[in-house]
DNA sequence: TACGATACGGAGGACCCCGCCGTTTAGCAA
DNA sequence: TTGCTAAACGGCGGGGTCCTCCGTATCGTA
């Protein structure tokens, strides 16, 4: 049940895929599906016939980064430091939507479009990150009201606004640290 | 000096303004120009005449705003708290960012044209919270290393994380307090 | 009133997204 | 091996946007 798709189509899947990943980490998340399907040698109906809407297109690209975040936040789920081990996870995650032109604005856009598909990139972080969240809060040391989702958003947020920077990256984290220990925590 | 334009000129910019104002609210940063121009009952060239390029017209649409921000700013340059000052004007320009739609991609794309355009808004933000921010600074109640910047940059990326919110000022609003006071402020 | 500078807007080219539909091709079965 | 059928392909046309050029209409003045 798994493959019953043709060769042919499956070989196609896999130039358009490694084209797209290209061309969006070259021109961010509108790149040009026309311009993706002229480089992989298909046809434009092609490209849409294998991955209906802009959207599906991209969550393909990094959905395989998606889930080696996933695979690390369950590494860490029971490491010494509960906290140490959130702030690095979501120091990673931030770094990464930082620099990769197109997955910060692939993360804001899947929430818009169906509340809660389950292939969605931001759900699947969110659930990556809530046991380490959870572990976190009951030391009490996280901000009473905070949620996963939140964590998410913010680091989205810390992306899309840096990702202008000239090193986004390093941006990206210092500005997350300072949101982590408060920019004003004075009181 | 000041008004050498025509008089026709005058008034079609006033409607093109006017129009997109509209527009921009309706369909946020990419809005149609076309449209604009079509609306506005003149042609697509007349509007380009006006306002090069797309970011001039979001910094015109958005320009009484944010100067009203800025005076804003200055009326609390010597309040009597100086930190609740620097907060309150945060959370103004938190709220409306949010809810403004357009506002908070005009403040990050006007980043990555111009480094140094003294029209751009982000710099205009910037120079207002410089001082309420030195104060605060002074009295030691921010965070080291703390720049007028990042605090535009990280409220304009709580902005664009937060519009698709259903409520986006009082998420964004939300999502600031817990950025100033820290997300987990333990040490 | 007549004239020159200024501003207008239509036309056309390049690109993009999208859906339709006739054609090719892979894979199975005889 | 050879047919056959369903799956997959891709060209084409329509609708949209952005942008530039250039002939024309209009304003303000002499």
């Amino acid at each position: 049940m798994a493959d019953q798709q043709r060769a042919d189509a499956r070989r196609n899947y896999a130039r358009i895929l490694a084209v797209a990943e290209q061309e969006v980490a070259a021109h961010g998340a509108d790149a040009s599906l026309e311009r993706i399907a002229r480089v992989a040698g298909v046809g434009s109906a092609t490209v849409r016939r294998h991955f209906p809407g802009r959207q599906a297109l991209l969550e393909a690209v990094f959905r395989e980064r998606i889930e080696s975040l996933c695979a690390r936040a369950e590494a860490l789920a029971d490491a010494a430091d509960a906290r140490a081990a959130l702030l690095d996870w979501l120091g990673g995650l931030t770094e990464y939507s930082a620099s990769a032109r197109g997955m910060a604005e692939a993360l804001v856009q899947d929430r818009l479009v169906e509340p809660e598909q389950v292939s969605a990139c931001s759900v699947k972080l969110e659930g990556a990150i809530e046991p380490l969240l959870r572990r976190v809060a009951e030391q009490g040391a996280v901000a009473p009201g905070v949620t996963a989702a939140d964590l998410v958003t913010l680091v989205t947020g810390i992306a899309l606004a840096t990702e202008h920077h000239s090193d986004p990256a390093a941006e990206g984290r210092r500005l997350l640290d300072l949101t982590v220990r408060g920019v004003s925590p004075s009181h």
